[in-house]
RNA sequence: GGUGGGAUAUCCAAGUGGCUAAAGGAAGCAGACUGUAAAUCUGUCGAGUUUCACUCUUCAAGCGUUCGAAUCGCUUUCCCACCA
């Protein structure tokens, strides 16, 4: 598990609960713990430069290795240099490893399945074509053509991306799918996982270090089965995955359980989690990292995450509403950022109304922004030993 | 002055005898968004009520034909085109 020029140190343990707060060293610089991982699925955050995110004190984002083998393809990757080059990164990033694309999309929209989430229409179609024990056939959601993904090439696609913490191949179980798959699935993930540890060694230079994933569903005994077999093999970190249930509390209930089982002194990572409510919840039960799309799709889409407790328990406010159209004030005039020091509510209101993609991008710095300050928040708490007060502030709803 | 064409809900625009409170857009109002095929998607969108149902008033205005009209006829008003 000791990865040259990685560690993970844990500097505070809250005394009320299982939350901690450390820093996270890669070749590319530190992670302060908690911490939140901004999303460039493609190799690009959407709506926001990397000068700009890195201006709201970002400290890690993220790319995927589905997307970014499939278009422009790991080769043009390596030849501009790496994602860190390509993209103009200089701090902290991490890869997927295109698990959770190929069965997402595979199913035609099994992101809602996994999400719990039944009837969606979406304009999926199905496209993973077979799961086999060497790995996943599927077709390009770019052009159709047909694809394999193995544990092996995830790996090094992943090496040609460079990113400095990678994720091991998995499945990705829905949650409409029986128990009996579930287990089967984990299996078969782990078998994957010992693959991607074994590839990943031939090539480990120091310059990457890889985290398992812990699967099992819903499901108390299988969250355990995993976890300790995660545990018991020599991967830097490890993240959580699969079904996390079908509501909010579930999942939150989910991750307290899963939570309990992993080793508690490699980074924890929770993946595609990121409302202001789950990542207090996950924080407290021992969560280092958590990464989702939320934040900045939320923004493109008019919401501007602000504190429950100054918007009557809600997360954020759709700027689109006719209630900001005359509304001079900043979007959160506590906060520091240049969306919020420069522009009205009314002004943003307009810039979504008129289509102007400025509307987007100026929310996208705000919540940002806004995240970025949360986790500081969180991690003040925690030094201070106040993190259960400002739990109760900030996650009630 | 003459001859054609047209007037449909906030706007644009289908519909030319019953299945029409009236297709589609747009605007408006709201909701969703959690390892990104999402700067996207969904609902609502004449009025009212006891709102998963019922009632009322609509297709420029009036009169008429018909069991029944936004749809057919006549008159009026206003627009547009061409001809004088």
């Amino acid at each position: 598990m000791a990865v040259p020029n990685f560690a993970f140190e844990i500097a505070h343990r809250d005394g009320g609960s299982m939350a901690r707060c450390g820093v996270l060293c890669t070749p590319h610089g530190k992670v302060h713990t908690p911490n939140f991982v901004f999303c460039g699925t493609k190799g690009a955050m959407k709506s926001i430069s990397t000068l700009d995110l890195a201006a709201t004190e970002a400290e890690i984002i993220l790319a995927n290795t589905y997307h970014l083998m499939l278009q422009p393809g790991a080769d043009i990757v390596a030849l501009n240099g790496g994602l860190h080059k390509m993209m103009r990164w200089n701090g902290p990033m991490l890869t997927d490893s295109g698990g959770f694309q190929i069965f997402s999309l595979g199913h035609g929209g099994v992101a809602n399945e996994i999400k719990g989430r039944r009837n969606f229409s979406s304009h999926c179609n199905k496209t993973l074509l077979k799961i086999t024990e060497d790995g996943a056939i599927f077709r390009s959601y770019v052009d159709g053509a047909k694809h394999m993904l193995t544990p092996e090439m995830s790996m090094q696609v992943q090496k040609k991306l460079g990113a400095d913490l990678i994720l091991a191949f998995d499945e990705c179980t829905p949650f409409h799918v029986s128990r009996d798959y579930t287990a089967n699935s984990m299996e078969r993930s782990h078998r994957w996982e010992l693959r991607s540890l074994a590839e990943f060694g031939k090539f480990a230079d120091g310059t990457q270090a890889l985290y398992g994933i812990v699967h099992g569903g819903i499901y108390e005994d299988l969250r355990r089965e995993s976890a300790n077999f995660v545990a018991g093999n020599d991967f830097f970190g490890q993240a959580i995955g699969g079904s996390l249930g079908e509501t909010r509390e579930q999942m939150h209930e989910i991750v307290a359980m899963a939570c309990g089982f992993v080793d508690r002194s490699r980074p924890t990572h929770l993946l595609g989690i990121g409302g202001i409510a789950d990542i207090w919840n996950g924080v407290k039960y021992g969560i280092d990292t958590f990464d989702c799309v939320h934040p900045t799709r939320l923004a493109r889409h008019g919401g501007a995450l602000c504190a429950p407790f100054s918007n009557a328990g809600k997360e954020f406010m759709n700027i689109n509403n006719a209630a900001f159209r005359c509304d001079t004030a900043p979007i959160d005039d506590s906060c520091d950022c240049y969306c919020c020091k420069n522009f009205s509510r009314s002004y943003i209101h307009h810039l979504f109304r008129a289509r102007e993609t400025l509307g987007g991008q100026l929310l996208t710095v705000h919540n940002a922004r806004f995240m970025v300050r949360l986790m500081a928040t969180i991690r003040q708490s925690i030094e201070n030993g106040t993190f259960l007060g400002a739990c109760e502030a900030w996650a009630l709803r």
